[in-house]
DNA sequence: TATTGTTATACTCTATAACTATA
DNA sequence: TATAGTTATAGAGTATAACAATA
């Protein structure tokens, strides 16, 4: 029973709902970031997140569930910190770490975007649901996130290439792998 | 009452937990397509929906909902092309139109990648939930999509450049504007 | 030796604008 | 004139690997 290759009819609905309204709602998110305040939702949640947390931040904790990879949040705090948004400066407690803290333009900014980036989410994602639906949602979502962070992080052995049929879906020859 | 520049924190707790729940998914997901079939959540889904479909669909049809740019779908669409998963060949009908069609590698294909495709959403998103969650989620969450997608497409005035404060979240100069 | 972060590099993807061809 | 699609181009973003410095 329930065999593990398949997905009942209600999952499936389930499934490709949530996948594009997200999907959409992060559309419309990124837009209205980018109008009003010339950034990207990954930069947002970076300056919300310094913001919510009052004191600086370490580049790892701050990277924690916005970012998948170092060099990418390097790359993204670089950038915040050349417009002025942000500050980098090793802490004196642990010299290899790197103690990011918000500017008062990146607190400025926040608070520029965020009425704008609530009104967005507002129409788009709250106008069609009861308090009853908002109650249950936050119930399901809080619990899957919740799952979520707690699963082991899938695998680890090498990844990439692969033996399958298919000559693979790239643009350039591709043949380096160093 | 209810500001439209606030949320309750019952919808904030909705609305973090959403995006970073599908957030996770949707990595999980890109890792597994990845990894299994070398192609991008993208690719996947306009495979897919040319599975669903079971004809021809034209490039318009191909990416409601999907991508949000022409050029993007036609980028992807070569891709698959030129990776023997689907065919272009214009329409009799009209011959402005291109029908994107599934070969028998991109149907092997996509029978390939959506067992470890399912078992991720399993493990991920529908494991922490019974049978009632599962009910009240689909409800909740097709109006939501219904709704967005009925939605007018967000202003139509220029947009990008704004006289904001902040000089600009880039990389290089960007001082182009054609 | 393990951890924190940065850099170099390569590549994927997306979007805008200009363009072609058909309706 | 409007619509369907492609092409050229630019640049944003991401990830891997190699690296440096500190614990």
């Amino acid at each position: 029973m329930t065999d593990p290759d398949t997905l009942g009819p209600r999952q499936l609905g389930v499934y490709f709902a949530l996948m594009e309204s997200v999907s959409m709602l992060q559309h419309a998110v990124e837009q209205q970031l980018r109008v009003e305040g010339d950034i990207s939702y990954v930069q947002f949640q970076l300056l919300a997140r310094l913001v919510a947390a009052n004191s600086q931040l370490t580049m790892t904790q701050l990277a924690d569930g916005v970012v998948y990879s170092r060099s990418g949040l390097t790359y993204q705090a670089s950038l915040l910190e050349k417009a002025g948004l942000l500050t980098r400066a090793s802490s004196p407690d642990d010299e290899r770490a790197t103690l990011v803290g918000i500017t008062d333009a990146g607190s400025t900014l926040v608070g520029r975007v965020l009425p704008g980036h609530i009104q967005v989410t507002r129409r788009l994602l709250f106008e069609p649901l009861s308090d009853g639906d908002l109650k249950r949602l936050e119930d399901i979502m809080t619990r899957v996130r919740d799952h979520m962070r707690a699963l082991p992080p899938r695998s680890a052995g090498p990844r990439r290439r692969r033996a399958g049929p298919a000559p693979g879906v790239q643009s350039g020859p591709r043949d380096h792998e160093p």
